[in-house]
DNA sequence: TAGATTTGACCACC
DNA sequence: GGTGGTCAAATCTA
């Protein structure tokens, strides 16, 4: 079962002293980091990714997993994503987007509206009243973990909260967090505190009115993810 | 059989 | 030399 704390997302801070993020700016010119639940990252975030990589990280107590962007080879998409379990909190994720994509497909789920396949976007609707609305609604927009892992291309149901117990709303990912070149470079990253699941500034997201949806996923509390190790999935990561 | 994942090794940076 | 990021061969899966 998710519950809506479940269903959060903030954003971490770029940490502009650590070591690590500084190491990463050397190589890429842009990073966004989320922060999402279990089931936010099962929904995917609307882009097929391919993990090249899985590693050790000193002081963590997860591995990091590297994803580089499906159409890499095809299309030269430099996207790349990192994954890791956070330590304070296992059911949350730390998403790291590095560069853009460049590609044009793989971004959307099929019949997904489709405005701008190079300028992706976050909605977010304040309106808390939606959840409930959509949560009824769950049972139809829920995705298969299984297909999601395979494939990422559904739109990720991130959501926000500005306390695990409460949610001020949902993102929804219409194709990506990055790749959008006027916008990236607002991204402003309110620091996110050691107990987490603070809810930062997304500058590059829309913070959209009547147009905005929500989604939940019911994830039987994420029991399903136990099962995933069996099927190579992306988090195997965690064990 | 093609595509995805795993994993050890290598490289770049500090 | 330590660490993070990437490569590529081996392996797995549909």
């Amino acid at each position: 079962m998710s519950s809506i704390a479940d269903c959060s997302i903030s954003m971490l801070s770029n940490a502009s002293d650590d070591p690590i993020f500084k190491a990463t700016m050397k190589r890429n010119k842009k990073r966004h980091e989320l922060r999402v639940s279990k089931a936010d990252l099962l929904a995917g975030d609307g882009h097929n990714w391919r993990k090249y990589g899985q590693k050790e990280i000193l002081g963590a107590k997860h591995r990091r997993a590297y994803y580089r962007c499906t159409h890499r080879n095809s299309q030269g998409c430099k996207a790349v994503k990192q994954v890791q379990g956070t330590d304070e909190d296992p059911t949350f994720f730390n998403i790291v987007y590095i560069g853009e994509h460049t590609s044009a497909q793989g971004q959307r789920a099929p019949g997904q509206a489709a405005t701008d396949a190079q300028a992706p976007e976050y909605k977010y609707n304040a309106n808390p009243g939606a959840s409930s609305l959509l949560q009824s609604q769950s049972s139809s927009l829920t995705v298969e973990p299984e297909q999601q892992l395979q494939g990422w291309d559904a739109p990720a149901p991130f959501c926000f909260s500005s306390t695990p117990a409460m949610v001020s709303g949902c993102l929804v990912l219409e194709s990506s967090p990055f790749s959008a070149p006027s916008r990236s470079k607002n991204w402003g990253v309110s620091s996110a505190t050691s107990d987490s699941n603070h809810v930062a500034s997304f500058p590059p997201f829309e913070v959209a009115g009547d147009d905005a949806f929500f989604r939940f996923d019911e994830a039987d509390d994420y029991g399903f993810l136990d099962d995933l190790d069996s099927t190579s999935d992306v988090f195997s990561f965690l064990e």
